[in-house]
DNA sequence: TTAATATTTAGATATTTGTCTAAATATATA
DNA sequence: TATATATTTAGACAAATATCTAAATATTAA
């Protein structure tokens, strides 16, 4: 849950994680949607990959990322706990 | 979502939150279940009722602090983007 | 093989954050 | 009123973080 919340803990790393919903992104695409510089995103998708956030598959010159959306349950399970107890 | 983001990054944070959904304490006795200093706690109190995700009300020269499930939902809300559509 | 493109790694720096102690404020009690 | 208790505020400091530029690595194209 740590590298989690780290790794929400950004709007930048936010708004990456709403790219990828709509379609995965080779890591030049992402830049593109940002004014900050290639390294940066570069180490904010590190921080999302450590985070099980995102998914980096090679392909050729180009690193696609994906959303892995099998931790939002975990997340959501997460914050389950404080909806208040039926009756 | 970014205050909200920014207290739950934290694990002492994310720890009182669990205390106050068993049972509504004081800053004292929250002090009391943690080895940091009370000024420090005091501080991550501020950040959770910055976020809104805690209700402080004075009583006497007591603080009782309350965990606010409003926003519960808010976050659950948000995350539920990410799940994936139907069919 | 050389040059171009895509991405990451390394190192530097300014800002933010979590913690502490000491002091301030507020309330209750003797 | 003077003292004790509960809590917060102020200020200092070390560690973590977000950003940058320059360099390294990997792949494709000429």
């Amino acid at each position: 849950m740590n590298t989690v919340f780290k790794a929400l803990n950004d709007p930048t790393r936010r708004e990456i994680l709403q790219l990828l919903q709509e379609r995965d992104m080779t890591a030049g695409e992402i830049v593109e949607q940002f004014t900050i510089s290639g390294p940066s995103i570069s180490h904010h998708l590190d921080l999302l990959k450590q985070a099980n956030l995102v998914i980096a598959e090679k392909e050729g010159q180009y690193v696609y990322y994906s959303l892995n959306t099998t931790v939002v349950d975990e997340i959501l399970k997460w914050f389950m706990q404080f909806k208040p107890k039926k009756k």
